[in-house]
DNA sequence: TGTACATCAGTGAACGCGCGTTCACTGATGTAC
DNA sequence: TGTACATCAGTGAACGCGCGTTCACTGATGTAC
């Protein structure tokens, strides 16, 4: 009774529907994340989440805002503290790409795969170049140039390409369907170098 | 009255189906398909498939070999009557595997994304590595290898994370929504360059 | 400090819907005689 | 060539299910006096 009594208002429902939504994203996939799977997950009725959120929509909305939130910071993180502009930082920041791919693919594949429902959403839109920007902050301190200039935007984008392309072949298991025997942090500083050079 | 008779008998259902269920593969994508759909554009009752296929997914499947061997045959033709393991020849089979992506997005995504239901089925695999060793072949032969060796695996792989990950980026509007200026061939030609170099 | 009251987060039941699949059936077609 | 019959691809109705969302409600909490 009284865990009935201190349920009733939850605390904080929507983080914990938040929660539950990132759980079952991971777990299913985002299109086979339902409501009423949240709602179970977090106890509560069917009609609870529609204080906190208009529609379904919006509940894996949050769930790529906060997603992309944790993504800048992971790839921020990989980057301080280390010299700006060279491989090696530029490769860390490429295998970090990687690894919050692998760590949290439903999440990743909310936030860089499918997404027609946050298509030109601004806050996403948003997220996501101040992610991509801190590559092109390296790239552009790799060829010595103090702004984001045209030869910028064209070295650093197939790094992009090279790591997003790694990143699902890996969640979506080719690598290991093919049976493919490769050591991906070799293969990463090879090849980071080789797209960096003339 | 003609029109019903002659079509009691489908002709061939199971070939409508397939092309139905391709086509809104492409419209939403292989999650948001359904049976009902598929019926409701082939003609057909919701029963009449089962004629035809086990369930749902043998209909995926379906559309996922066929897409599959339609894939080998583009990649194919990309490579016959051009001289072999140059470099121009290697570019040109990236384009075909970007221009297939990008032309036939549903399908690529059944094939080359998720395929969690397809997962070890051993035909889907056959193909893919049938696929993947059209560029294999092209890489060994611009090594001046007899066999695909552990090198020649090295070097492979990471042009097709390239055109891997560009294609997922083209066809989740990445580019278009970061407002990224770019021309895909000549990027694509500088950087498999690239990755071929030392 | 105690009481009355407004607020509003969560309930529980219900809605209409489209889904995948099953079932007994029907009628077009091909074949044996 | 004409007829009887077996085959089997497609029908139409129905099933149980889980879904997203709405609704009038309830009861815990904070605040004014």
């Amino acid at each position: 009774m009284t865990a009935k009594r201190a349920n009733y208002h939850h605390g904080d429902l929507r983080a914990g529907l938040v929660e539950a939504t990132r759980q079952l994203v991971e777990e299913k996939g985002p299109d086979r994340f339902s409501v009423s799977d949240a709602c179970r997950a977090a106890g509560v009725s069917t009609a609870a989440p529609y204080r906190h959120f208009n529609d379904r929509d919006e509940m894996l909305l949050a769930v790529c805002s906060e997603g992309m939130e944790r993504f800048y910071d992971t790839m921020s993180a990989a980057v301080a503290d280390k010299a700006p502009g060279t491989i090696e930082t530029i490769n860390d920041l490429g295998l970090a790409y990687i690894k919050f791919a692998t760590s949290e693919p439903g999440v990743f594949r909310l936030s860089f795969g499918i997404a027609r429902e946050h298509e030109g959403n601004p806050e996403i839109v948003e997220r996501g170049q101040r992610i991509y920007g801190i590559l092109l902050a390296q790239v552009a301190a790799y060829f010595g140039k103090p702004d984001v200039d045209d030869e910028v935007l064209e070295r650093a984008f197939p790094l992009w390409t090279m790591v997003h392309g790694l990143s699902f072949l890996l969640i979506d298991e080719k690598i290991t369907a093919l049976d493919l025997q490769l050591d991906i942090e070799t293969m990463m500083r090879e090849n980071t170098r080789r797209l960096l050079a003339d």
